[in-house]
DNA sequence: AGCTTATCAAGACACTGTGTCTCTATCAAT
DNA sequence: ATTGATAGAGACACAGTGTCTTGATAAGCT
């Protein structure tokens, strides 16, 4: 039974708390989603399972914790992505590439709303991508790039969903078609 | 606890076993997936739990029953829409309409997989509906109302996960919208 | 009909995971 | 250095699971 103390104690609850999720990262990535309990995370963290009851009451607030970490990681890649030069047009399609990328190959990324009986926090998470595409799309609408007859927020949840099938494409060819068919489906109709 | 329901024995197991996968439905619909244990369903359904092991192995085999079931009829009433009379591009919006309408308000509808570990039947669901558009979309290919730059397949997934976007669609007119911007992305480019 | 066999329903048991309680060991502040 | 706070982990009661066994009932055979 390791202790692993650092010399503070805030420090030290930070650390096992990270210690924690980051054992629950490995769990969900080698045996799937729903059958993470307490007792592996505790195991694999290397702290009793009363403990790790001290820093979550359950395994919806591990999952979360995990999925926000992973979310909050992808989100600052996607604004920093949406900051670089270029048309609206441009940074636009980046995003969206880049968030077809962030999906591929990983189906259980975003579903764990069927997990979590309450998933507030995954909603806030979709609401700030969505947000993030909003605002690129309302932009992209302003200069002609992107149709004005649907609300950026629609046209976000079409987005978001659209990219989805990322997670089954098999090469970076069928990624980059995806996308190039998504965009098409946001241009203006004439 | 009733004993035998009807007078053969062949008749009994088959109204047992869809009394289960009603009660399950019932359990989804009303505390959602993740909480349905078999002693819910065995409760709910009037038999005994142990009873319930008889006919299924475990709740995944419960929950893939109760989901062959809802997939089966929903491909079943597409299929009926996609045999109606009108041009390849006609039937596969009204296809692409009809599945949007399924969508919507279902959020826990098509995320099974994330809960079951081996997804085999979510999977082969999927496939045949993606089969089916993608017949529908080689047709429209054909006739010049899909672009052909994109394989079926593709274009399948796309729009399978695009109306998916349908789950957060709250009035009929912006389904028609997310329809519209779904067929879009379609179309040739010209 | 009467007997035998197959099998259905359900009670009982062992096992796993959960959440809480409690006790000891260690840190932090006076 | 003493005292108070708190982390760590063992222990307990509970819920859900999956299997085994026992008694009851239908189906098949003579």
């Amino acid at each position: 039974m390791p202790k692993l103390w650092t010399d503070t104690v805030g420090e030290h609850r930070r650390a096992v708390r990270e210690a924690a999720v980051d054992a629950t990262a490995r769990l969900v990535a080698e045996h799937g989603l729903a059958s993470v309990t307490m007792s592996q995370i505790a195991a694999e963290a290397g702290i009793g399972r009363a403990t790790l009851y001290k820093y979550f009451p359950d395994i919806e607030a591990v999952l979360i914790a995990w999925h926000e970490r992973q979310v909050s990681a992808h989100l600052d890649q996607l604004a920093h992505i949406a900051d670089q030069p270029g048309s609206p047009g441009q940074r636009l399609e980046a995003c969206l590439h880049g968030y077809a990328r962030m999906i591929r190959g990983r189906p259980h990324g975003a579903d764990i709303s069927a997990l979590l009986h309450r998933g507030e926090h995954v909603e806030q998470a979709h609401e700030l991508l969505t947000e993030l595409l909003a605002g690129l799309l309302a932009q992209a609408a302003r200069s002609g790039d992107v149709r004005d007859d649907v609300t950026p927020a629609e046209l976000a949840a079409y987005c978001v969903h659209a990219l989805g099938a990322a997670a089954e494409m098999h090469s970076e060819a069928a990624l980059r078609r995806l996308v190039t068919v998504t965009c098409a489906g946001l241009r203006s109709p004439r």
